[in-house]
DNA sequence: GTTCTTCCCATTGACGCCCATAAAATCCCA
DNA sequence: TGGGATTTTATGGGCGTCAATGGGAAGAAC
């Protein structure tokens, strides 16, 4: 599997250390970045993480901006500037520093959450309240995207 | 085959384990997927499950929204933050985590209903219902079409 | 010296791997 | 075609390995 999946919830120990979940391990090991690649994310209370395959889409997506334009430089102070490089110590842990931990409202525990190239990484109870969001805003596009299709028998791509 | 056919109803052991079907596991088997991707199902008791070719057109469904938009992540959250990857052991079988069990109200007992490519897992006494109302749905449709098509032959499988 | 970080070890519980058994399906052969 | 033999499936249990977590020791920074 070379994807993010799934959702964990690690302590952070009383040095500031959590365990990343293995198959997160796993997946960035493949990804060929010694760290993690790691940023708030612009939306929401939350970092977002990856390896070198998320920190490569964003130099894209920023190189395909006008060179000195100030979208440019805006998107890549928002991104670089903000950015850091995890380390996994050998027992699979890191550490996440006071300033990125302060975006998420971060304390003692962690809730990893895969999306697909990327992760993300929640304090708990604000991703339970997120979650039910999500879920609720996919069964209302479903509906937009099922309606008059159901006699199909397909289900396409969205849950039933 | 290669397609999800039939319901077959097996016991979880005292370990969390559970048989899966030996045709559900052929199919998957040639879908080159090491394992079973499952999420709860968005409107109904159950849990969703197939392999490569259901992940791929969720893969698809979120890689059309734009890159880093919050509304990508909010689908890629509902999509794979709610998912799993289940490994099959060699014996063929599985452990459905806590979180997913919860959400299809399953506790000792699981029926594996073929829905073609992919199939669904159901508290035993809830598919009962569950099928016998979407019989009757389909008894009255049918009623509303016009007698006199019976060929189409009862979808048995349990879609919405 | 103290503080902070990095590395290493210990514990515990969960999970994967192996084997055993019994029931069911399939095959085979007269 | 019928019935026994073989193979597949479903299920139970033992055991070793790995993941998550806590704590300590060695080393670097202040």
């Amino acid at each position: 599997m070379d994807q993010f999946v799934s959702t964990f919830t690690n302590k952070i120990d009383n040095k500031g250390r959590v365990s990343i979940p293995a198959s997160f391990r796993t997946v960035l090991a493949k990804d060929g970045l010694e760290g993690i690649y790691c940023y708030p994310s612009l939306d929401a209370p939350a970092l977002d993480a990856g390896g070198q395959r998320l920190l490569n889409k964003i130099n894209t997506l920023v190189e395909d901006l006008a060179p000195y334009s100030d979208e440019r430089d805006q998107l890549a102070t928002a991104l670089f500037g903000t950015s850091e490089i995890l380390t996994i110590d050998q027992d699979g842990r890191t550490i996440i520093p006071e300033r990125l931990r302060e975006h998420a409202g971060i304390t003692n525990q962690i809730t990893f959450v895969g999306l697909g190239e990327k992760f993300q990484l929640w304090e708990p109870k604000r991703f339970e309240a997120y979650q039910a969001e999500a879920r609720q805003k996919v069964r209302d596009l479903r509906k937009l995207l099922g309606a008059g299709r159901r006699d199909r028998g397909g289900p396409e791509g969205a849950r039933e």
